[in-house]
DNA sequence: AGCGTATGCGGACACGTGTCCACTTGACAG
DNA sequence: CTGTCAAGTGGACACGTGTCCGCATACGCT
């Protein structure tokens, strides 16, 4: 599955539309893809080769913000419950989406595209752990999939320059609550005092 | 706010552009804009100036749709309780969403456009009618308003030709336990003889 | 070093979107 | 009926995307 290992150009255009991509977005929060072919010096056929789509480019220019948001998901089980974890890791996310648009992008994979059928990414991952937490503790429904997740999550790459950056934070909420199990924050099976409705 | 009436000319080539657009997706899924343009017999900036957006011209396609989606929020509020109603008029918009992709970017507008900040259009009323209905019976929770349920719905739009198509229910019931109150069906107040589901 | 070839290159191209503006024409006054 | 002019027209244009393919060259082999 290892690519075949590339030419030692290709390697090297290959990181040179990295770094120009990354430089056009400090700059601008456009990226035109014909604008990073040009300023990185390759065609058109190079870039596409190399990232068939701009959420390609976008995974791999943020690939370090996608894995500490990853990583946060394990930071947040060790700390708190798995629900309370889950809750704090989707805020994670929101203000991910909020400064660096293209973190959306990155995962985005996940939601839309053939290869993420089955494969939803380093992303997909995190938030199975999350769910499994949560699944074991009773305080989140069993239905529920990464990709559902991903799929909900969606709505983040529509609010956009919108004011509606700070609704976010409540359909979050919607969402969370749609992903508990009945019983609230308590699942009943464990001898908690449920605080009842 | 009626717009000073039009020209004659103007009235019947609006009238050709919407027919033409018909035809066209009544043949393909597509509907590039210039093509549209082109059978109608007009110009891209006719097109244009009648329909700045293409989720314009879906939604004067599809207002007839759009228009029998919002009645049944109705039919079903008169048929049922308003929860029941609520899931019914959600499975209904998933429906549409399936069999008519172009409803769905009649709906969007809601979500993602500047003219949707405080009118999210027909839908968003038809919306707001089941949440009023769905908070005085207690079962659905006061904070939630129809933009976050247009936003939400959001990820129909992003199913679309995957396989994902069965997977519409199952998100549709995550949003939908996400709206509700805590107690799950029965709000203890009013005594419904509520089935479940 | 010299060679053959698969691998990768890069830009022309086909196609789509949306804007702009010089020109046309419908509607109404005289 | 005719003149007037704003409303409306339509297509050229600028810009973006993504594909295709003839060509260059890096790499493995001798």
């Amino acid at each position: 599955m290892a690519e075949r290992r590339l030419r030692a150009d290709a390697l090297s255009n290959r990181a040179r539309i990295v770094q120009v991509a990354r430089d056009l977005l400090s700059s601008t929060s456009e990226l035109p893809m014909n604008a990073v072919a040009k300023a990185a010096g390759v065609g058109q056929g190079t870039l596409y080769r190399n990232f068939p789509t701009r959420e390609a480019l976008l995974a791999e220019v943020y690939r370090a913000d996608v894995d500490q948001l990853v990583a946060s998901a394990g930071t947040l089980l060790g700390e708190h419950d798995a629900a309370t974890a889950f809750r704090r890791w989707l805020d994670n996310v929101a203000d991910y989406a909020r400064v660096k648009r293209g973190v959306l992008a990155a995962l985005e994979p996940g939601s839309g595209h053939e290869l993420a059928a089955s494969h939803t990414g380093p992303i997909g991952e995190a938030i199975d752990r999350l769910l499994a937490a949560g699944r074991e503790e009773g305080t989140i429904r069993a239905d529920v999939t990464s990709r559902d997740v991903l799929i909900l999550l969606g709505f983040l790459s529509r609010l956009d320059e919108a004011s509606a950056a700070e609704s976010a934070h409540h359909i979050l909420d919607l969402i969370f609550h749609g992903l508990r199990t009945r019983g609230g924050e308590r699942p009943r099976a464990e001898g908690a005092a449920e605080t009842g409705g």
